[in-house]
DNA sequence: AACTCCAGCAACCGCGTTGTC
DNA sequence: GGACAACGCGGTTGCTGGAGT
């Protein structure tokens, strides 16, 4: 058995669930402190005086001032205009987070519950870093504190539940065996759930990738973990490469998951095949395998690969509570299944 | 008590997108 | 359809307070 997947992956970045890294290919030293000589010159004025207003955290007159303000005249469509207005001295765009993220009525902060925590995650899986997204699903949050709680807690948290006991990184080999909310955590993660039964459990290994596949934009944390994905002596292996040239997919044997679905507009210039064999290990064989085989190879053997690619492409509901997106929905109109 | 470290989070920044003229 | 203005998003920064030494 072979299995392909040909995921795209945009020019400047990449992600993977819970990593993110850009390619530095900006000025670093215009990044702080741009002069806003540069900006006229790079034809984007600045929002604002930034030497007449003032920055730092709100003080309670000032949020007072805002939310009376907005709560009489409204916002009146103009977040520029809006603190002069108001009678105060910030920069619009200030305004509009702090009246977004704090002033607005129904704003709860804290206190995530299990439910959250599953939404997020699932949503994660499916879409990615795209929190205003995530925030329409959870009433009451603001993206940006759900991306700082997931920066800072429930990152960390999948860390430690995905992470395998003996191993220290996320994708190492699948020897060892996992709690079962190991399998929980990563089957609640998976954006697709097509036809696999809720005990047809991926390993962590095989469900981190399917939920790689999941993502916008694919790639894989560190050359280490690949060398030992590659390396590892189990009966499902996980090969991958890089290959610069797309036109290769018509070729391959894979599923290509060409999966912006943020706006259809990214570009792509490189291609990363992900590619699960099942490999014959005639030296391998030891009293382990059919152990090994029961818990991690119920992914993929079992389906031909025009199924495997019904699973990841098509659009069904999920047999048990975990979500899912129909990626060809605009983003407003994302669905969202139970 | 003084200091360091670090998690948490509010706020900022840059840039892509959208709206308007 | 081009230029410009404004919005909105996501990544990042940096302040703050609590824990540890």
């Amino acid at each position: 058995m072979s299995l392909s997947l040909i995921i795209t992956e945009p020019e400047n970045s990449f992600s993977f669930p819970f990593f993110s890294f850009k390619k530095q290919n900006k000025d670093i030293s215009t990044k702080t402190h741009r002069p806003r000589e540069r900006d006229r010159e790079m034809g984007r004025a600045p929002c604002c005086d930034k030497e007449n207003v003032k920055r730092g955290p709100w003080s309670p007159e000032e949020d007072a001032k805002l939310k009376d303000y907005i709560e009489k005249q409204g916002t009146g469509g103009n977040w520029i205009a809006l603190p002069h207005k108001a009678g105060l001295r910030r920069c619009g765009k200030s305004c509009r987070l702090r009246w977004l993220n704090y002033l607005r009525p129904n704003i709860r902060h804290g206190d995530f519950t299990e439910e959250e925590d599953k939404i997020i995650y699932s949503l994660y899986a499916s879409i990615g870093s795209r929190w205003s997204v995530i925030a329409a699903h959870l009433q009451g949050r603001t993206d940006n504190d759900i991306k700082n709680y997931w920066n800072t807690k429930l990152k960390k948290k999948l860390i430690a539940t995905m992470a395998p006991p003996s191993h220290h990184h996320l994708a190492t080999a699948t020897s060892s065996s996992p709690s079962p909310s190991h399998y929980n955590m990563i089957n609640s993660l998976l954006p697709y759930n097509p036809s696999v039964s809720t005990n047809q459990l991926l390993t962590p290994h095989q469900g981190m990738m399917m939920t790689m596949m999941g993502q916008q934009q694919q790639q894989l944390l560190y050359q280490e973990d690949m060398g030992s994905l590659v390396n590892s002596p189990n009966s499902n292996k996980l090969i991958m490469s890089h290959q610069e040239d797309s036109q290769e997919q018509s070729t391959n044997n894979g599923i290509m998951l060409l999966s912006d679905v943020r706006s259809g507009s990214s570009t792509t210039s490189t291609v990363t095949r992900v590619k699960m064999e099942h490999l014959d290990h005639q030296h391998h064989h030891h009293h382990h395998e059919e152990d090994e085989r029961s818990m991690s190879s119920v992914v993929m053997e079992d389906y031909g690969m025009e199924e495997i690619k019904q699973l990841i492409s098509s659009s069904c509901t999920s047999s048990n509570n975990s979500l899912w997106f129909d990626e060809n929905k605009t983003e407003d109109k994302f669905m969202l299944y139970y």
